[in-house]
DNA sequence: GATAGATAGAACTGATCGGTACGAACTCAG
DNA sequence: CTGAGTTCGTACCGATCAGTTCTATCTATC
């Protein structure tokens, strides 16, 4: 129950708090599969605040996307940080990650990858895109770091790997991460030039 | 307008009309996009016949991701028997053939990968994951004839190449078809022992 | 040409949806 | 203590939804 009746001491607790207990429950159930006023009552908000906040549904999913997507961006560069200079410790580091939530009980497959595909709104499209960008622009760096003749295209094939093994995970092979990463593991140069650690 | 008024000659026929016709409908809306009223309405069909056919929208729904997913499967397979019997050149042309629907303005995602993001229901999780059953086997029996060591793993691993570079393509860069063949080539095994040709 | 089955089209139902309005309860500042 | 602002809870609104029913109309068959 992220807010208490009577005035607020701090609005943008009162916000993120929203945001944090909406965002499984959109997760879970889909973003049209739970009605405004059955959201507002398993968050312990009233109606009149969480469209005073968000204005409407549809700015509601927004901040919870945008939320989710920072989230997801700052744990997987966690993950990579915490796994040393090599490209391939780095590497193993992101699959290792994905393939652990894959392994949860409640993986329902990406809320970026969900929201793009049901909801047919330009901003989220938007989202989902600027999300796509980070990921993109993380393994482009391993890319780069790993020696590879040519960074873009191997970052933005290591992009369909990570991409296409949340998808095959949430609808067919819990164990898509541990397949993919074996074959990102394979696209690295098999020689570190190391030119790139910069 | 796949009914005529009256008696129907061949009520297979107006089944598989009705199919054909709201195909096209629910993946440019969406599943959830489109009422069942405006559906028959852009059909020609009437409510009762969809009803008496299909016994509910989902059921509609049901039927025309089953018919949708033959299709696809027969495509693609069709596009593997004309590309000869290299493997190399198989994926290739299982790659261009899916770079040429990405290319397609009306591309919006595949349409097995949005209903199992967008609908919550068994049935249509079912339907996803014996589509992807068929596309993994196609790429497994690839894999083996390209003499890999590993063929149910290679296959798993293109697998992920294919609903990835689909996703990607439909919500961050139209070219992932491109990205996607070149990493797929680079995993088969780079001289063919062709001990797997049958 | 009479009959039986299938159809379109429109009216209708009950439920649910997103969004608004309002009163009562509460907190904080003065 | 008072008043302004915030919140909950509930009631409400108009629109839309999936699904049902009815009638008039069409076609194939006998």
């Amino acid at each position: 129950m992220p807010v208490r009746k009577g005035s607020t001491i701090d609005p943008e607790r009162t916000r993120t708090g929203i945001i944090e207990a909406a965002t499984p429950l959109l997760y879970e159930r889909g973003l049209d599969g739970i009605g405004v006023a059955e959201l507002c009552a398993r968050l312990g908000a009233s109606k009149e605040t969480v469209y005073r906040y968000f204005g409407s549904k549809e700015g509601l999913i927004q901040a919870v996307l945008e939320a989710r997507s920072k989230r997801v961006t700052s744990w997987i560069a966690g993950a990579v940080a915490a796994a040393g200079d090599d490209p391939r410790d780095q590497l193993t580091a992101v699959f290792d990650e994905l393939q652990r939530w894959y392994d949860d009980p409640g993986f329902r497959g990406c809320a970026m990858q969900n929201a793009a595909a049901q909801h047919h709104v330009e901003a989220v499209r938007e989202i989902t895109s600027r999300h796509l960008d980070r990921r993109l622009d993380l393994l482009t760096a391993i890319a780069r770091r790993a020696g590879a003749a040519d960074p873009d295209t191997l970052g933005r094939q290591l992009l369909l790997l990570v991409e296409g093994a949340t998808l095959v995970a949430a609808h067919h092979d819990r164990n898509a991460g541990k397949h993919a990463k074996q074959a990102a593991l394979a696209l690295l140069p098999t020689v570190s030039t190391s030119t790139g650690t910069v």
